[in-house]
DNA sequence: GTAGCGATGTATCGGCTCGATACATCGCTC
DNA sequence: GAGCGATGTATCGAGCCGATACATCGCTAC
């Protein structure tokens, strides 16, 4: 999943691991905590290996502090068929672009993303939430009485979460269908 | 984590897996999707391993058809250490009782936690929300113009929400602190 | 009657992610 | 010059998920 946010960034520019870091955690901060390093070094590797980016040592570059260590920083940048990549995962709108937090980076590249595949994301996720919002529903009428004060307040703040994102996602699917893009 | 929600349910009843995962469900249907078999059954398994619960083939069971089949569906119970640990879990409040599924497992069982428990998660749950909306503020405040469009929604909404359960958490501190439970 | 199908039910496997941990340097202050 | 927080790379164990497999039960449709 952390495989289209880095290529997303890398494409912007090449950087090194805490930085990919960094920029993830204000990008996709609104959606989730930032990411850990026992998932962002292990996912670098495994796209690197696939050839979606190459490493690219800066410890000779001359604008960087040379770093005595052993180990210099390294610098990644995404290739030609990273791009690729990236543009059929932008492309795709299955299930796991509805869940929450593959809905949340498909729409933080929403700005490379073309208006069509925006729709089917965003009508697929609306649908996502409104199974949710009716399963909350259905507890909250069917089995009340079989659930304490605490667990019902959580089911209504959920319920009332679900109801939120729905009109959000209403607004936002207008906004598309006229062809605006947020908040003009 | 699911540790204590297997327990919770299993305090009042016992159940057999898929049982358990439908109670899951809705009894956690407003914070997360339901739970997978690939972490219901090892988790069962370890906790059975650790004594908290004990298999109880229900095969001879006079009230359940017998099933045919070679395999008959295994009824899980909680034992005292069980209990003992459920307790036990209830009454911590760390760092992971303030994240989202740990906050919202937590919630799930307050009218088994003490009034004291209560108020030092809702107060740690909201510290922690906080954070995260102080965080979402400065990104918009300081960084707004170096991100598109849908980025900044996407933080927008962010915000709402966790204003929103701030405020949420308000009213149900308030209320812990007033002796009363949810919406009497 | 029997074929099909959705719900019930138990179980495993590979792969991904997290939190904890380790190690090292840089720039700053006391 | 000691200490400390930010910068930086990296691994490990454990837990969770989605996919998959297999088997039965009860119902409907042909």
């Amino acid at each position: 999943m952390l495989e289209l946010a880095i290529l997303g960034l890398l494409h912007e520019s090449p950087m090194h691991g805490y930085e990919l870091r960094k920029q993830l955690a204000t990008k996709l901060g609104a959606i989730r905590a930032a990411i850990s390093y026992g998932s962002l070094y292990p996912s670098l590797r495994r796209m690197q290996a696939a050839g979606w980016i190459t490493e690219d040592s800066a410890a000779h570059s001359a604008d960087v502090p040379p770093l005595t260590s052993q180990r210099g920083r390294v610098v990644y940048k995404i290739t030609a068929e990273g791009k690729e990549r990236f543009d059929a995962l932008l492309a795709q709108a299955g299930p796991e672009t509805y869940d929450d937090p593959g809905f949340g980076i498909h729409f933080a590249f929403f700005a490379r993303t073309d208006s069509d595949t925006r729709l089917r994301i965003l009508e697929g996720r609306r649908r996502r939430i409104e199974e949710r919002r009716e399963g909350l529903r259905d507890v909250l009428a069917r089995a009340a009485e079989r659930l304490d004060a605490y667990t019902l307040e959580l089911q209504r703040h959920g319920l009332d979460a679900c109801e939120r994102e729905v009109r959000w996602l209403e607004e936002l699917i207008a906004n598309e269908r006229s062809g605006r893009t947020p908040q003009q």
